[in-house]
DNA sequence: ACCTGAACACCGTTCAAGT
DNA sequence: ACCTGAACACCGTTCAAGT
């Protein structure tokens, strides 16, 4: 394949799961000089988001990683973006979806306020273990195996919950919006924390003093004093975890009102 | 004032808005041979990123846009990134929010309910006009006077809801959060569609057509179908509409319920 | 089939110099 | 006080060449 008719093609996907079946498969061919292969390029990839973040991230970067010339990664992925979809699709892997989540065809005693409950923990556990998820999640089609495995999953829930077809696509961007939402600023605040290099809730008290210093902000911050102190829990992890599980149970109760409303 | 200071207290701010009132104020001075002055930076920034995206957006590209160098820009905001805070703070600014919540002292008449649905309709819309906003808004501090302005409009109608102090953040979350992640999807989504040039029912349907190629993915997207087809609406502008008021009606239920029972 | 080196067209930012 | 030009240390990606 020339050069030419790869980048032709690549303009024209959106998506690397669109590629064709030639490249997909890969794994490893074994016995090459440099043992590369794709497998271990978007690991290596993986590893290095999460040590270094997305925006030091660069196959020049990857390269050296694995000991190779940046150009040597081309020959597995068409594009940098196309890199990142399979990382990214890798670690939603990580959701403990097939063990846990009953099929359509299977009976099932679990309560799907458990199961749904247990899908979010999931995914929550995902963005703030990767914070370069968040803004890949957002931007790309997001339809490798691992992720279309997961909103499956999604959607068997839902079902179970007794609304009418018609809302549960809206159900489903209640949850898992939300999730997707506080994931993000909280992945973002620990990858914060990590950069300046100091605990999570040295880094909040500063941020807060910080605040206070400029005027303007100041005085009108008083006003949401109250609100910060009664939110409960000693430390940010505690305030996160709080917030989150109160924030949940809140939509899971909007979702049984809305049933018991329409159904 | 030299340029290694300004280095160094660069790496120190954690956010624009906590450099010196000197740099601060700025505004137009008027006199300058390019009549270049941190408003007008801001305000072509705001409209280059809207034309052509974060990922396009350059510093240089930005000075080429105003008539100047690129290293004239840097006289007034210290790195690319102050400058994305003080754009990410301007489009915040559309948001309506001082002329329909009412302030703390204030009595109204209006419904909780309206008025937590007007600025989560004014969110989304700011998400959706600016896809570039989503993932500024998930890096930075946010403590610019427009989000803060917004932010603590929330707060006020969140108080209004009955919820005890101890769960108003939560419920928070569970609305904002929701609407960033929808916002976000939407907004890139409309990107994706003009990038390709494509209406957004011409794309849409194009991603279903692409997909269902790939026989993996086909046969247990079969299972989705229905649910796709029960959302309702004849176009992708009114699934994404239904589906986001209802989402955001199962939430607001979600709080009334949480209200009831623990009030 | 796989890998490299040089090159192109870019970045953000520093620094010393101009007016 | 404001602006420029040259330079540094990077990018993603192309292309022709090697084994």
């Amino acid at each position: 394949m020339v050069a030419a008719e790869r980048a032709k093609r690549r303009s024209a996907r959106a998506s690397v799961w669109l590629e064709d079946k030639a490249r997909r498969g890969g794994g490893a061919r074994g016995g090459q000089p440099s043992g590369l292969d794709r497998d271990r390029i978007v690991a290596t990839a993986v590893a290095l988001l999460d040590a270094e973040g997305l925006a030091k991230f660069s196959m020049r970067r990857l390269a050296a990683e694995l000991n190779v010339t940046a150009m040597s990664v081309y020959w597995y992925v068409d594009t940098k973006d196309d890199l990142l979809e399979l990382a990214l699709d890798t670690v939603f892997g990580e959701t403990g979806v097939p063990a846990t989540i009953p099929g359509d065809e299977e009976e099932s005693t679990a309560d799907w306020r458990d199961l749904l409950r247990e899908l979010a923990v999931d995914y929550r556990a995902v963005l703030v273990r990767h914070p370069w998820v968040s803004p890949l999640a957002g931007t790309f089609l997001n339809i490798g195996p691992n992720y279309l495995e997961f909103s499956f999953a999604v959607q068997r829930v839902i079902r179970r919950t007794g609304l009418p077809l018609s809302e549960q696509t809206a159900a489903i961007s209640a949850v898992f919006q939300f999730v997707y939402g506080f994931g993000t600023i909280e992945g973002h605040f620990i990858e914060r924390c990590a950069a300046a290099g100091v605990s999570h809730d040295e880094y909040f008290s500063d941020a807060i003093a910080a605040v206070m210093q400029v005027p303007e902000i100041s005085h009108v911050m008083e006003r949401s004093k109250a609100i910060m102190e009664a939110r409960g829990g000693d430390t940010v992890g505690e305030m996160f975890e709080r917030d989150f599980s109160t924030a949940l149970e809140i939509v899971i109760g909007g979702i049984e009102a809305r049933v018991a409303r329409v159904g």
